[in-house]
DNA sequence: TGTTAGCACTCTTGTTTGTGGAGTGCTAAC
DNA sequence: GTTAGCACTCCACAAACAAGAGTGCTAACA
C-alpha cells in the first residue's frame, strides 16, 4: 500500500489545499484531476485521496462530498509555506504595497500597522506593544501642582513617559520637592522596572529620615506607577468586524466570542503571551496557530499567525493575525515577511526614533523631525 | 369615528409595547384582552388596534399578524417615561445595584461605568471622556531629557496631563530650558486651550528674540500638544456584542456595521457631537433615538438613549446606549437616572477628586486618598 | 351606540417529501 | 499502475402541505 507521502501525494494535497483556500467547498477529485497538470483521471485521484485521508491530511465532511484539509494537512502546508518563503525572502519584498507612514508616535506606527495588516490581508488582526517593564528609567521629574499635590513624570528608556499624580496629606514646600526629587533620581535612574522591588522601596523610605512620612507616599506613587499593571500591555486590534466575511465565522456564537475578545482585549493579551512562549523555543518568527492549537479557546476554530518584530530601543512588538482555518497563509505569511523588513528599516538603525507611549498609550510624541 | 388618542388607546398602547418589549413579537388582541384589567374582548381590541394602526402608532408586519409599536408609537411611551420618572425620580434610586467604586482615576472611572451600565441593561454602551478643549493650562513644566530633547508636561485644569516630547536640531542647555520654561508659563498658565490660537503663538515666537529658532521649535510642539486631535474625544465602549443577544440585530450585514462602529470609535464621536447639539435645545438631560431617529446611518434600526454627566471640574461626559428598537427603555431610563445620582455624589462636591487623563486618557493618576 | 361572538380568510412557520447533482468506492478492463 | 463505468450515498433545494395565530367583517346583543 502507498503509504509514504511521495511527491505526488504532496502536490496533489498542496492542489487540495489551494482549491479549497480559494472556493471554501469541499474539493472532489475531478477537480484536482483538471486542476493540476499531472494528467491523471479523476478515479486516479480518488485512490490518492483515499490514501491522504487515511493519513490524516484531509477529512470528508461526510461520505460523498469532496475533501478538505485536516489540521494536519495545513500544517504541512504552512510548514512548507514558511521555510520556502525564508529562503527567497528578498525576492517578493518590492512587489509589497505596504506603507508604513514615518511616524515619531509609536501608538501612531502600532495603529498603522494593524490597519494595514488588517485591510491588506482581510483578517482580524491586533498587535502587542512593548511592555514597559522591561525598559530602565532614565529620569524622574517631579512637579509642585498645587500645595499639597505633586506630579511625577517617569522617563524610562525608550523615551516612554508615565505621569503620576500624588496627593499628599501635608503642604510640601518648593525646596522639599527638590529634594525629593534628587533622592527617586538617584535611586531609580538606570534601573530597570522589573528590578525596583520592595526591597529597594523599603530602603528608600528609610533613608529619607526626615520626612519620611512626605516622602513613603511619594515612592509609593511612583511606585505605583510603574507597576506593571493591566495596562501595561497595550493592544490594539483593527478589522475584527472582517470576520463577518467568513461564513464559517459569522454565525452568531462564534461571531460574538470573537468578537469579545477582540472588544475585551484581556484574552487577546493573554493569547499573545501564550504565543510568545511558544515562539522562544521555535526557532522561526512566523509562527502558525491552525485551528485547534489555537492558543485561545474561542478560536479554535481560527487560525492565528503571529510574529514579533522590532520596534525600536530594542524592544519587541507581538502581531497576531486571526482569521479562518482557511486562510490565506500565503498571503499573510508574506505581508508579515515584508512588515519586518519595513520595521527593520524604520527602526533597525540604532537609536530611539520615536517615543514611547506612556504605558503603552496616548501621550503624545515628538514633533521632532526624524533624520532620514 | 374615534380618532382621537382617548385614555383606553393609550392603555392598550402601553400593553402592546410593554407586551413587545418582552417577547420580542407581534402582539395580537386576544393578548392585550387578557394582559390588561380592562376586561375587554378581543374584538374590541381588534377595533381599537385598528384604529391605533391608522393613527400611526402601530403597524401591521403583514397582515393577519400582530401588531408591534411604530417609531411613533415608542416616541410617546418614551416620553411619558422620561417624564414620569423625572418626577418621581428620588423614589426608585435606592432599589439600584449599580456600584461605580470610589477611584482617582477619571479613566477608571469611565471605564465602569459603561461596564456596569452594559452588565445591567445588556446592551451596547459607550462614554464620551471630556474634551479637553474647554480646560485652561495650570502649568507647563519643560525638562531636558537629552543633549538635544525636551519633554513638554502641560498640565491642565482638573489635572488632566500631556506630554510631549520634543526634539530639536541644536543642543539646549539648562539655563535656556528653565528660560524657556519660564515663557511659555508666563504666556499660557490660565488660558483655555480653546483660546490658544496662531495669533498668540506667532506673537510668542516673535518675542522670543534671541534663541526664536529653538522656541519656535518648542511651542509648536506645545502648541500641537494641545491642539484637539482625534484622540481628543475618548471613548470608552462596552458590550458591544451584546447586539448579539438581538435576533433583530444580529444578522450578519447589520451586526458588522454596529460592531464596526463600536471598534472604530470615529462614527460614535460623530454620534455623540449629533446627540448633544440636540441635547441642547432640549430640556431634559435624558434624551431618546428611536429608530430612524437615530443620529447614525447604522443605527436606523436600533434606539440610542443618551445622557450628560458631570464629570467634576466642570467637564462634562455623554454616555449612550445602544440597543435594539424594542429595548427595555424603562430600565435604560431608570440606570441612566441612578447613575446621575450616583456621579453628583462623587463629584458634586466642589473640587477636583481625580486626575484627567492625558488626552483623555491612560496616564496614570494618583494613588492620593480621596478625601471622604 | 358600544360591545361581543362567530366565521371565513390570510399569512407565516415548520415539516414532509421528492428530486437533481456532486462525489465517492468499487470492480473490471486496459 | 491507470482508467472507464456504475451503483450508491448524501446534501441542498424546492415544492407541497398542515397547523396556528391573527385579522376583518358581519350580525346579534345590551
Amino acid at each position: 500500500m502507498g503509504m509514504e507521502l511521495d511527491d505526488r501525494k504532496k502536490i496533489i494535497l498542496r492542489a487540495i489545499i489551494q482549491t479549497y483556500l480559494e472556493t471554501g467547498e469541499p474539493v472532489g477529485s475531478r477537480t484536482i484531476s483538471r486542476y493540476t497538470d499531472l494528467n491523471l483521471s479523476s478515479a486516479t485521484i480518488r485512490n490518492e485521496m483515499s490514501d491522504l485521508e487515511e493519513m490524516g491530511y484531509i477529512v470528508q465532511p461526510h461520505t460523498s462530498a469532496g475533501r478538505i484539509p485536516s489540521d494536519k494537512g495545513y500544517r504541512l502546508y504552512v510548514n512548507e509555506l514558511i521555510q520556502q518563503q525564508a529562503q527567497q525572502n528578498l525576492a517578493s519584498q518590492e512587489t509589497s504595497k505596504m506603507v508604513i507612514e514615518k511616524t515619531d508616535r509609536l501608538e501612531k506606527v502600532l495603529k498603522q500597522i494593524v490597519q494595514v495588516l488588517a485591510k491588506n490581508t482581510n483578517y482580524a488582526t491586533m498587535i502587542a506593544g512593548p511592555s514597559y517593564h522591561q525598559n530602565s528609567i532614565k529620569f524622574i521629574q517631579l512637579s509642585r501642582v498645587g500645595e499639597d499635590q505633586l506630579l511625577a513624570t517617569i522617563v524610562a528608556e525608550g523615551n516612554l513617559v508615565k505621569n503620576q499624580m500624588i496627593r499628599l496629606t501635608d503642604p510640601v514646600d518648593e525646596d522639599q520637592t527638590v529634594r525629593l526629587n534628587m533622592l527617586l533620581n538617584n535611586q531609580l535612574c538606570g534601573k530597570t522596572i522589573g528590578e525596583i522591588n520592595l526591597d529597594m522601596i523599603t530602603r528608600m523610605k528609610q533613608q529619607a529620615g526626615i520626612h519620611s512620612e512626605v516622602i513613603a507616599r511619594v515612592v509609593d506613587a511612583v511606585a505605583e506607577a510603574i507597576q506593571p499593571d493591566e495596562e501595561d500591555f497595550p493592544i490594539y486590534t483593527s478589522g475584527a468586524t472582517n470576520i463577518f466575511d467568513y461564513p464559517e465565522l459569522a454565525d452568531s456564537s462564534k461571531a460574538k466570542e470573537l468578537i469579545y475578545a477582540f472588544e475585551d482585549k484581556k484574552e487577546l493579551a493573554e493569547m499573545i503571551r501564550e504565543a510568545d512562549a511558544e515562539n522562544k523555543e521555535g526557532g522561526t518568527d512566523i509562527q502558525a496557530f491552525i485551528g485547534k492549537e489555537s492558543p485561545l479557546a474561542n478560536m479554535q476554530d481560527c487560525s492565528v499567525v503571529t510574529a514579533k518584530y522590532k520596534l525600536g530601543n530594542g524592544m519587541m512588538g507581538t502581531v497576531a493575525i486571526v482569521g479562518p482555518r482557511r486562510m490565506d497563509y500565503k498571503n499573510v505569511v508574506e505581508n508579515l515577511r515584508t512588515l519586518k523588513t519595513q520595521m527593520n528599516e524604520l527602526f533597525g538603525n540604532g537609536d530611539a526614533q520615536l517615543e514611547g507611549p506612556s504605558s503603552g498609550r496616548e501621550v503624545p510624541g515628538s514633533s521632532g523631525q526624524e533624520k532620514k
